[in-house]
DNA sequence: CTACTATGCAACAAAATGTTCTATAGGAGG
DNA sequence: CCTCCTATAGAACATTTTGTTGCATAGTAG
């Protein structure tokens, strides 16, 4: 019992419309009527599809901040794994759709139950691939087991966010570099705790 | 020529009214006639202080958005001084409006330049009171001139503001202290560069 | 007391937001 | 090719939101 082809393409294409609307001019205008005119779509179809405005933003959002699931590289020192884990990391947020939404996503997320699921969970992938890192160094030898790893895989993935979503400065390698540096020589002095 | 109190006694109630909207629905629920509701000024009174939606939001944005100054204590030693001007900024995303509304702050910068203009002002601000701490402590030779104080300010300050508007995990004295510690250590472990 | 003006209220216009019906076209299975 | 099923477009409609205007009233300044 397969799924007919014209609900998919349907889908595919008011999500493609309704993700470029939140991207260019917000999540306010995303609605049936604005999809509706960017695409071929009907808005009584629409409607079938998401009954209400907020879960049509809601698919919009989940569409975009759905986690490409990075598995992380534990082989090489620990430098080298971070190095390469932010350096993806860093690069969606600058690259793709989820960066230019992140900042809307954080904003829903203070007032509606859904986004934050969206983000938390987000974040959580996030979180246990760093953690894979800090655990693989472990399992080699590189840095002691009594590093606050929990804290350093906060401060690992807090640093670039923070620059993104309210500095509004570079995101760029020499900053990375520095990052990683930084990082690494907290976890190697082993400051414990 | 002093201004009618009635143009005062009205905007001020409006905007109080805005305000609450604003923190407790999210910014989408700011409109004339939410606020016509929440208070007993009517519609077009409403409309004629503030002409359309948007400049009905941006004056709720801006009454809260201006947060407060700190000026740094930079006598004690450094984990006291750093503990003490952090534990202040916890405090105000805690139980603060600015707190409430910084997710929202952070959204309309991505798209509205008056709003980045506020958050950078702002956290220039911060950075300048992380920076004395360090400073100070530098003067008094309790660490060397070399230790990334630049990198430092970034971790002390994203930190919170990470775990407030994109983890949702809570803002205490225990975390904080965990993380002065960690700061602290770093900063006297001094990892060069 | 008089002139002025902000307000509330109601009526209205325009647009956005949902709902429902019908005809049509596309897809599934024989 | 033929038939049944279903998703769609489009229009007609009801409802709500958004913005405008005219007017009587009440508060304010002088």
């Amino acid at each position: 019992m397969k799924e007919d082809p014209r609900l998919i393409a349907t889908r595919q294409a008011a999500l493609d419309a309704a993700q470029r609307i939140l991207m260019d001019e917000g999540v306010l205008h995303v609605t049936h009527g604005a999809v509706s005119k960017a695409t071929r779509i009907s808005r009584s179809t629409l409607y079938r599809h998401w009954p209400d405005a907020r879960s049509l933003r809601d698919a919009a959002f989940r569409r975009i901040a759905t986690p490409p699931n990075i598995p992380p590289k534990t082989d090489g020192p620990l430098r080298s794994d971070l190095r390469w884990l932010l350096g993806v990391l860093m690069g969606a947020l600058n690259d793709t759709p989820w960066g230019q939404i992140a900042p809307q996503v954080v904003a829903a997320a203070s007032t509606d139950e859904e986004a934050r699921l969206v983000i938390t969970e987000f974040m959580k992938d996030r979180f246990a691939s760093v953690e894979a890192v800090f655990a693989a160094a472990i399992d080699r030898g590189e840095i002691t087991a009594d590093v606050p790893v929990d804290q350093l895989i906060e401060l690992a993935i807090a640093a670039p966010y923070f620059r993104k979503l309210i500095r509004y400065e570079a995101l760029d390698e020499d900053w990375l570099d520095r990052h990683v540096d930084l990082l690494c020589s907290i976890a190697k002095s082993n400051p414990g705790r």
